[in-house]
DNA sequence: ATGGTAATGAC
RNA sequence: CUUGUCAUUACCAU
């Protein structure tokens, strides 16, 4: 006999699981409701779930940008309340559904974590030739309600806890005044999403596991490992019809078979066969937070900063630098340390410099007649003038060329009373009729106002269609209050979606 | 040991 | 006025 999900509402929403859930919630970031988390009242929120009168306040509807890619990413941001109330209720399937997960799946889960996944795949690689690396296209949107409520059905006693599900999981989005229903997907932002995903595709790994396949799987993006290449193929074929069962497909650019010899990306880790390495780009990044880490005002909360992400790094980075890529961190911290000696040395004198010093922990393991010369050169270096590396040296000039661009590229309109308007292909502006200035159109990228002007239609026209944005700032607080367009089109789709339905007769 | 904050980093 | 889960690290308090 299957164990289930017996616990019922009364035995969980109580003020002890209130007091924790509002713990673990961010305090930014207010719902549609506006209510702030210690407005939020938990006696009337226990009596709305227990007797079903409870209603979620729709999601607020956000697109940010995600990090390095010119891809939006789409939340969906609850209210505080019916993230308490996720909260509570995901402590609890938290513990009961994570017995039934396969060992092979590692996100979302306690004790579990993308490096156990990273060390997991690597192990596995020393036994197998081949690999797929895939993910799955628009994962969290791709969710199936009836096929997700049918599991959850299965296994939870206390129905009312499904219809709670289903609100959460229906509840629509507000963009502005546009209302978007949700038929499929969990929503992300939702607490409970990342449970949920993971319950979904716990089908998945039963089916691998049923096919006796090793795999790691974080989230939607997952590794299969295969003998051979024709096994890899037969393995995918077979994985995207049962995909299809449970309405999943893969990210068909992102779906390859690799050997041992090509490498690819998983979890932010470069895999050659069992050989793990970073990125040049993650790199880059990496020695750009080192050296961000100086920027203070003390050079003992700067050491201490230093020490904090060097021992961040130990944990994981550090252990996948090629010989390259080490010796190159070497230089650069050595760089750093110079650095932060050089801003220090003046206001300070040689013994406070040292005893700080004699705090810094190293990336590597120095012994103590290495260290103590190093230490010496970084406070005789510092008195050097400072030689900007090559490429140092080179990124500097071009991040003028870069600045100057961007200058020219965005309209800037201070002086007020003016107009703004298109004649002759051209950005023009009017003072009393007569024009001050021109600009081409095709220099323009972006349009900032701030301050009290006069703008012609064709102008917005013109914006609208080369994706130009229009930013109008606050004079008095330097805030934007409207922007008209953005480079992006995810939100122009809505708007348009909206524009045709105020043509129909029904507006 | 248990409680809190602030980073980063995977999705 | 940029969410969620998990993990790691550092610091502080008892």
């Amino acid at each position: 006999m299957m164990d289930l999900f017996s616990l019922e509402l009364e035995q969980f929403f109580t003020n002890d699981t209130f007091l924790n859930a509002t713990k673990r919630l961010k305090h930014v970031s207010l719902g549609l409701d506006g209510l702030k988390i210690d407005e939020v009242c938990f006696g009337k929120l226990k009596d709305e779930i227990l007797s079903q009168t409870y209603a979620p306040t729709p999601l607020k509807e956000l697109f940010i940008p995600k990090e390095n890619k010119n891809e939006l990413r789409h939340l969906g941001i609850p209210s505080f309340k019916d993230k308490i109330a996720q909260n509570m209720l995901a402590f609890e399937l938290n513990k009961y559904f994570d017995k039934l997960f396969s060992s092979s799946s590692y996100a979302y889960r306690q004790g579990k974590s993308y490096k156990n996944a990273v060390f997991r795949a690597r192990d596995f690689f020393r036994k197998y030739s081949h690999v797929i690396k895939t993910d799955i296209k628009d994962f969290f949107e791709s969710i199936n309600h009836e096929i997700l409520l049918e599991i959850l059905n299965v296994h939870i006693v206390d129905k009312r806890i499904i219809r709670l599900i289903t609100l959460w999981i229906k509840n629509g989005e507000f963009l502005r005044y546009s209302y978007f229903k949700h038929h499929k997907g969990v929503h992300q932002g939702d607490v409970l999403s990342p449970l949920l995903s993971n319950i979904y595709l716990n089908q998945m790994d039963k089916f691998l596991e049923q096919n006796g396949l090793d795999f790691v799987r974080y989230a939607d993006d997952f590794v299969i490992f295969t003998v051979s290449e024709q096994d890899a193929t037969n393995t995918l074929k077979m994985l995207k019809n049962f995909l299809l069962t449970i309405k999943l497909n893969l990210n068909q650019n992102k779906t390859a078979i690799h050997d041992k010899f090509s490498d690819f990306t998983f979890l932010g880790v470069n895999f050659k066969g069992d050989e793990l390495s970073i990125s040049d780009e993650k790199f880059r990044q990496t020695l750009a937070k080192l050296s961000s880490q100086i920027k203070q005002q003390e050079i003992n909360t700067a050491i201490t900063n230093l020490n904090a992400y060097i021992s961040h790094l130990k944990t994981i980075k550090l252990q996948l630098f090629s010989p390259e890529q080490k010796e190159n961190f070497n230089a650069h911290f050595n760089q750093t340390i110079t650095n932060l000696v050089r801003k220090f040395i003046k206001i300070l004198d040689k013994k406070a410099i040292a005893d700080a010093l004699l705090n810094l922990e190293f990336a590597y393991p120095v012994a103590n007649t290495l260290k103590k010369q190093l230490l010496l050169s970084y406070y005789k270096n510092a008195k050097l003038p400072r030689v900007k590396s090559i490429t140092a040296t080179l990124e500097a000039k071009k991040r003028e060329y870069l600045r100057n661009f961007a200058k020219d590229s965005v309209l800037h309109v201070t002086t007020p009373f003016l107009f703004l308007a298109i004649l002759q292909g051209k950005f023009v502006l009017k003072q009393n009729g007569k024009i001050t200035h021109k600009f081409p159109i095709s220099k323009i990228n972006q349009i900032i106002i701030n301050t009290q002007i006069s703008l012609s239609s064709a102008v917005i026209y013109e914006c609208s269609k080369r994706k130009i944005s229009i930013d109008f700032i606050d004079e008095k607080t330097n805030l934007s209050y409207a922007t008209l367009f953005t480079s992006n089109n995810a939100i122009p789709k809505n708007t348009t979606s909206q524009i045709s339905i105020l043509k129909t007769k029904k507006s």
